[in-house]
DNA sequence: CATAATCCGTAGCCATTGCTACATTTATAC
DNA sequence: GTATAAATGTAGCAATGGCTACGGATTATG
């Protein structure tokens, strides 16, 4: 039958997509741990309306993905008490940060003004593999 | 006062945030405008099932975001009918096409294997500025 | 220590993007 | 032409991430 052919050729397109989706889902729990550590390391400590002002977005946002979060074990909450990061939400928080790190110095690198640089790094780095990454790396030495 | 510079500090920081959020928003329209003119060219004719199959998706969600991007001028839909493109939609798949075909070919001169470079390359297009699309466009020459 | 300012939680709204289950329409086969 | 298969629509649920409005908790200030 041509027309199954058709459509399993359709279908095996679909892989990048659905892993695409898969990345955009822990997007948002990169985010808040590298924002949570970079506070910390900043501020001297997290809290809810630290990060509603890092990313912009209201206290109620913040309050309930780390809520969410917490569920995940990746950080850790009390009401009214500053946010701590467990050591899995360390942990990823650290590579993110590395990642991140590598991405923008990469597009600085290859000619991208610093602004955005900035921007874009923020939305590539959560669709980087290790392979890409790896391949940046070697460009940037 | 040193806490409201420190406070922002830290706002001035959420611009990438609000500008990857704002281009999450306009990921979905690109991909399907971009997928329907891909299948068009190679089977003729779109349906509701073909971008099922495309995005491993289910076939409800499928129409419900035809159905809003068909309001949105971007395509054009009747029930139990073929998709088809607007003016609009047909110029955004293209340029959609383009980017997404720049960030690719980059991926792959850059040394990334072909899998992970088709991956990558659909996560990253959608975050990838003028100046940094320049910038790849001269690493290809 | 009382009052004001700040911080944060809760209730409840909306949009988006997944899904299953079921109904309907269109196309295919006999 | 009727029965079956395939395609599409509709109803309704869940999770996520935005929001405003309101109220309680904590911290600072006098």
């Amino acid at each position: 039958m041509k027309k199954k052919r058709v459509q399993e050729k359709i279908k095996a397109r679909s892989v990048p997509f659905s892993q695409t989706r898969s990345r955009h889902a822990s997007e948002t729990a990169e985010d808040y741990v590298e924002a949570v550590l970079d506070l910390i390391d900043e501020k001297g400590e997290c809290r809810v309306l630290d990060l509603s002002r890092f990313f912009n977005v209201s206290h109620v946002t913040v309050s309930r993905i780390v809520k969410r979060l917490n569920d995940a074990d990746l950080l850790y909450t009390q009401p009214y008490k500053p946010i701590e990061l467990t050591d899995k939400g360390y942990k990823l928080a650290k590579k993110s940060k590395k990642r991140h790190e590598i991405v923008l110095a990469f597009l600085i690198k290859l000619g991208v003004d610093k602004a955005n640089a900035e921007i874009d790094s923020e939305g590539i780095e959560h669709h980087v593999s290790p392979s890409t990454l790896d391949a940046m790396k070697k460009f940037l030495k």
